[in-house]
DNA sequence: ATTATTTAGCTAAAGTACTTAGCTAAATCC
DNA sequence: GGATTTAGCTAAGTACTTTAGCTAAATAAT
């Protein structure tokens, strides 16, 4: 039973579990459901972006989409604009200011806090391993991610 | 902009999105919704488990965890039976052969490979450090998403 | 230039999954 | 031995996602 192994358990069951978790206690506190909640953090990160391409980073379908964007529309966290190089195009912007981007400001000061607490156990060149490792593993899922839907 | 906070933005935006994208992407490929993979993965790694303590691990109610289990009985991945001690109750048990097992074992010797290449760059001194942070980060993500839910 | 095709996005209807409410049976309590 | 509690289930209602089909704008073809 190496440390290896150990840290594969650990991320392949409780860690990713307690992502979800985490973010679907997150979604729940201000009022809108998964899908909703991870549309409106890829709208607040990738800026005004096309309904195609939202569905594209989700793997939901446009029509899907289409309905996650009126309900965001709705709790003021995001708005349509037509696209004024193409009349065919919307951009979704997204909102910064109102009650739900409060809230999660403050939901995030609290979470971030208290991995600041965490991160104060590592040096610098422990923190550079960390970010490393984060980043790989990214992509090693990112990769898996569409090879299994490839198929 | 600090290491620090690179590693902040990258477990709060990408990394997050590749956990869950991953696991959707593994849940389909085995012909389940999200929701079942979970719990399905719940029953093999928790051994044979009653339903409440399922549904308190995933968070949904009784009846829909009743529902995945009836599903999950059909997909041949878990087997209900009385419990011998009290006659009220019922174990969830894994059925550990059938074919999305194997499919599942095909899956994550695949990833496993992949995570495998990925370690081969860091020494055991390395590998405890990111273990610690893994567990460390799980337990506040866990804590978090009680606090939340909790008000 | 006018028509045909492609592209982007939307709505409507159908399917699937989750929740609330209510039921049955077994165990525990008095 | 009857009342209450506990565990699990089914059924009906609600919500979200998908499939199918539509409209409008841009591009291609003749």
């Amino acid at each position: 039973m190496s440390v290896q192994d150990d840290l594969g358990r650990q991320m392949g069951g409780r860690f990713s579990t307690a992502i979800v978790q985490f973010h679907a206690a997150v979604a729940e506190r201000v009022g809108l459901n998964v899908s909703d909640y991870k549309c409106a953090e890829i709208i607040r990160r990738l800026g005004p972006i096309n309904p195609a391409r939202l569905a594209a980073a989700t793997g939901m379908s446009t029509a899907a989409t289409a309905q996650v964007v009126n309900r965001l529309e709705k709790a003021g966290l995001a708005e349509r604009r037509p696209d004024p190089g193409d009349g065919r195009r919307t951009l979704v912007h997204p909102v910064e200011q109102g009650t739900a981007q409060e809230e999660l400001g403050r939901i995030f000061a609290g979470f971030g806090a208290r991995m600041a607490a965490v991160m104060e156990a590592y040096d610098e060149e422990q923190m550079r391993t960390l970010l490393d490792f984060v980043s790989r593993t990214t992509e090693v899922l990112e990769a898996e991610a569409v090879t299994l839907r490839r198929r």
